[in-house]
DNA sequence: AAGAAGGCCGTAAACCTTTACAGTTTTTGC
DNA sequence: GCAAAAACTGTAAAGGTTTACGGCCTTCTT
């Protein structure tokens, strides 16, 4: 194995120049660095990351921990989180809770504390206080994507204020009888999501002294399947059913579009859906949307960790923002149109 | 920052035994080890990783590269790698191809080699003689998922066999002029997964004297949206239009689905259609697949990995398979049924 | 031309653990 | 009860890097 006193033979010079050469630290004249360079261009070296890391402390490395891995939103948050960091040159170590109790547990007290990690990077996740004291105690940074974590940063959408928007955007074209499909409690997140849509939601309703019924409020499971079927029995019952929808997630709105054509409704002469997500199938659907750009969040999220970690300096530190609440679009497409329903 | 010092002090003995009481070894009286233990849960103790790995050479760490992360197969692959190994005490540090050119070769000259991992995972890759080399000569094991890697072990479907399986299944239902939408260059993995699926057919095609005519073959990306057009394209021509179309992934399967309604055609009373992969989603929409059990692919691959690296024994390692090829299942849903077209 | 300043560079300590080896205690067999 | 064997334990080296510190050599100023 090729270690830095090989490299370091070769250039003619000792250790310390070559780490310093390598890390591209002053104190070296350019001659020594060229030499150092060639020698370890020759040799194919590269420092060990465990010496590395045991020396400075750092280790160049973020944990990623999110709840599921298989499902739309965290793939899409953990492409843009990968991609940022890989760009800053960090690594990423990924750890999943999907695997049952437990594991969450382990993943925390074990793996994340070991040193291994300069900082935490958590999706969708609420940190218990015993979870959090832990990593703060490690002075480590932790930065929560899809919800506020109190007393560490986060990002995240305003959810009560998309759920309002969506119901705003059908509202404006003319709808009166909006259901909307949430979420329902066993999908709920850490953060409440589903909670927070049909509270913005209701609140848009009110607001325009819309009536509300609770035949209009059906609940799912954030699944393609789920949105078909609350819509089927929604869409179906001829004594109540809305003009338009409003669904918690993209997957289901798929489903409530799917619902409603085997019902022979047409979309969006007889009936409006709208989503929200900006799921990249939304475009083939042609499902109006709230896009919540999740790759940028990622992208968003893992150079604000970076940033975090690289400001030595305090006062440059308290420069860098604290929460963010992460812009939304409304994507209008061919799934929502004007009221056409005769009274 | 508290280490195995302390916890020695505390319960009275030598680093060497809380080191050992630590991992299981054995030459540890129960009282030492007893005592350890308990210093160390009252400390709070855990070992630095990069340390451990320093002394050791072991990370305990898994490198798994995949070309993408926010699609299907990639995602369910990794979730499963993911699950398996936690289980089995490794962490994985995650890499994605998918930040463009550059990125590849910075992935496998810089980060992997570092001594950080034990060992590689790679998802539908081919790896260059270079890279294969490069890891080779570090006896780090590499385990391939989704085709054959020469000089390293792997683990993917018959995707040969796949692609006829899927064909005779319509011919054993009647079916004679059958269509397929395959995977285009653009949309290809580094293992032709879309040529090899396109012979299976072929083959099938032969075997049981049936027609081919090039205008029962079309390409597309792998997509709900490329499968729907092309879908599209093939039923829309009435001088030639298939009554049984094979998609090379469910995704282009449901968008063949949709087309074939939009086109005013039922499936399954006037167009079969039959996937591969075993998506989800595949439930919701009826389609017939052949069920590649994507996530047990990537828990059987995490688990071989390690397994390789735990066996210390020559014999023992040598008892490991080579080289696994993957068991598929026919799944028969909805969307396939018995010819019906009048001749 | 001498002194000062500052850029370079090397030595060696520090980072924290594991483990070979040697030394000590306990157990076992007779 | 004794010798031999086995089990346990401690010391110290090793693992590969970074970096504080001090010394040396240039270069510039006056």
């Amino acid at each position: 194995m090729v270690g830095i006193i090989e490299v370091a033979q070769r250039a003619g010079v000792s250790t310390a120049t070559v780490s310093r050469a390598l890390n591209g630290k002053s104190h070296v004249s350019a001659r020594a660095r060229e030499r150092v360079l060639k020698a370890a261009q020759e040799l194919g070296y590269v420092a060990s990351s465990s010496a590395y890391t045991l020396a400075t402390g750092r280790s160049r490395n973020i944990g990623v921990v999110l709840p599921f891995i298989d499902r739309w939103f965290f793939s899409a948050v953990l492409e843009g989180v990968v991609n940022a960091l890989v760009s800053r040159g960090y690594d990423i170590t990924l750890y999943s809770l999907s695997g049952g109790i437990g594991h969450r547990e382990r993943v925390f007290e074990d793996l994340v504390l070991r040193k291994r990690v300069d900082g935490v990077l958590t999706v969708a996740l609420k940190l218990s206080d015993r979870e959090l004291e832990k990593l703060t105690a490690l002075k480590k940074p932790i930065v929560g994507i899809g919800g506020p974590i109190p007393g560490a940063r986060s990002l995240s959408i305003d959810d009560e204020g998309a759920g309002r928007l969506a119901t705003q955007h059908l509202i404006s074209l003319g709808h009166t009888e909006i259901g909307m499909i949430a979420g329902n409690p066993a999908s709920e997140m850490d953060f409440h999501q589903p909670y927070l849509r049909k509270t913005g939601y209701q609140e848009a309703l009110l607001d325009a002294n819309l009536d509300f019924k609770p035949q209009w409020m059906a609940e799912a499971d954030f699944t393609v399947g789920g949105g078909y079927y609350a819509a089927k029995q929604m869409l179906g019952d001829p004594r109540h059913n809305p003009s338009a929808i409003f669904c918690a997630s993209d997957e289901m709105g798929f489903g409530a579009i799917q619902a409603a054509r085997d019902l022979g409704l047409r979309v969006p002469q007889d009936i409006s859906v709208i989503g929200l997500d900006g799921h990249p199938l939304g475009q083939f659907y042609g499902l109006s949307t709230i896009n919540q750009k999740t790759r940028e969040q990622g992208e968003h999220g893992a150079n604000w960790i970076v940033d975090i970690l690289e400001s030595d300096d305090e006062r440059e530190l308290s420069n860098i923002e604290q929460l963010n609440t992460w812009p939304i679009d409304l994507e209008v497409r061919s799934s929502t149109a004007k009221r056409a329903r005769e009274e």
